[in-house]
RNA sequence: GCCCGGGUAGCUCAGUUGGUAGAGCAUGCGACUGAAAAUCGCAGUGUCGGUGGUUCGAUCCCGCCCCCGGGCA
C-alpha cells in the first residue's frame, strides 16, 4: 500500500461511507484497513442528518488543511464525482434553503413541482427533464427560497480549490467484466458480515425513507428481507443489480466528466499502480 | 393416454379481425452545480417452439410433432 511508502492520509470522497450508520453496507474500509493509515470523513455523520457535495467540499477543505499542517500527504479515494468536482472547481453559493420551503416541494410530485417551476422559473423549467424529481424539485426550492432561479446562482462557483493545490489524479478504470462480478460478490460478503443488523439497527431509528442514507444501495433491500425473509433471493439479485448500475455510472462520470488531463488506468488494481502513484506523490512531495 | 392452458426480446408478458411485432424490467451509451450509492435522457435486440398445409402473403388459420404447467385416468 501506498501508506508505506509515504506518510498519507485517507480522505473518504465517497457520499455513502460518511454515515455512521452504515460500516458495512457503504463497503467502509475495516478496521484493519484504518489502522494501516489516518482515515478520515468516513462515518463521521449522524444518518439522521442530511448532507450534501457542498458540506462534504467544506469538510474535505478543513481535513486537506490540517492534514497538510502536519506535513503528511491527503490521499482523496471516492467515487463520488461531483463532491470531488465540489472540492476543487467550487459550487453556486446558494443560500441555505428555508426548510419549510423544502418540504412544501419535495411534497409535490414532480409533476406539481414541474408546473410550478414553468411559472416561477420558466428557463430551468424548459431545460430540465419534467421527470427529473431532483433537479426539478432543488430549482423550486431554490427560486422560492431565494427569490432569484437558480441559473443566477451558478452563473458562478465558489469555494474550489483546485487552484491551490497540486493534483496528482487517477482515475480507475477495471476491465469491466472483472468489475461487475466483484459487485455481485460484494454484496455477498455484507450480508456474511452482518449488514442485516446493521440495517435492522438502521431501521429501529425510524429515519424518513428520503434520507440519503436511507437511500444507500441495498439499505431498502435488506430491510425488505427482514421484513418478508422468503423474498432474499430476488432481493439480492435486486442489490446486486443496483450495484452494477451504479458501477455502471461512476464509470460513465468518470470517464467522460473530469479533465481529459486526468490519468485514466483501465486496469485492475495492482502493486504496479500503486506503486506508480507512489512515485508520483513522492515527487511532488519532495518539490513542494 | 385423454382434456385444458401456454410456448413471442436476456426475463415477465402484451399483440397482430392474416400484411414479418411492442411494453416494463434487464443491458448498452450518455447527461450530471448543495439528495449524486441520487436523479434523468437516448438506443438496440427477436429464425413470434419445430415442421407441413391453406393463402398473393402465416407469428396469427388448419394438421402433425416437441417442450412446460394444470386436470382426468
Amino acid at each position: 500500500m501506498v501508506s508505506r511508502l509515504l506518510p498519507v492520509t485517507i480522505i473518504n470522497a465517497d457520499a455513502s461511507q460518511v454515515y455512521r450508520d452504515l460500516r458495512i453496507v457503504s463497503a467502509r474500509p475495516s478496521p484493519a484497513d484504518e489502522r494501516q493509515a489516518p482515515h478520515r470523513l468516513f462515518g463521521h455523520v449522524d444518518g439522521a442528518e442530511g448532507y450534501s457535495a457542498a458540506q462534504w467540499a467544506d469538510d474535505a477543505r478543513e481535513t486537506i488543511a490540517k492534514v497538510r499542517a502536519n506535513w503528511r500527504i491527503p490521499l482523496l479515494v471516492g467515487g463520488t464525482g461531483l463532491y470531488i468536482r465540489t472540492l476543487l472547481d467550487g459550487i453556486a453559493p446558494v443560500p441555505d434553503i428555508d426548510p419549510v420551503v423544502r418540504r412544501v416541494v419535495r411534497a409535490l410530485s414532480v409533476a406539481e413541482a414541474h408546473v410550478a417551476l414553468t411559472a416561477e422559473d420558466p428557463a430551468a423549467a424548459a431545460r430540465l427533464s419534467s421527470n427529473d424529481t431532483s433537479r426539478v424539485a432543488r430549482a423550486l426550492e431554490v427560486v422560492r427560497s431565494t427569490g432569484k432561479p437558480l441559473a443566477h446562482w451558478q452563473a458562478q462557483r465558489t469555494g474550489g480549490i483546485g487552484n491551490e493545490v497540486r493534483l496528482v489524479p487517477m482515475i480507475l478504470l477495471p476491465p469491466r467484466e472483472w468489475l461487475l462480478s466483484r459487485c455481485d460478490s460484494r454484496f455477498d460478503a455484507m450480508l456474511a458480515e452482518g449488514a442485516k443488523d446493521e440495517v435492522a439497527a438502521l431501521v429501529a431509528r425510524g429515519l424518513d425513507p428520503a434520507l440519503p442514507v436511507m437511500r444507500a444501495i441495498g439499505v431498502r433491500e435488506i430491510a425488505g428481507m427482514l421484513a418478508d425473509p422468503a423474498s432474499a433471493p430476488s432481493l439480492t439479485e435486486q442489490a446486486k443489480i443496483a450495484t452494477r448500475q451504479y458501477a455502471k455510472r461512476q464509470y460513465t462520470w468518470f470517464r467522460n466528466q473530469p479533465s481529459s488531463h486526468w490519468l485514466r488506468i483501465e486496469a485492475q488494481l495492482d502493486n504496479d499502480i500503486v506503486n506508480y502513484l507512489a512515485t508520483k506523490l513522492q515527487h511532488m512531495a519532495l518539490t513542494d
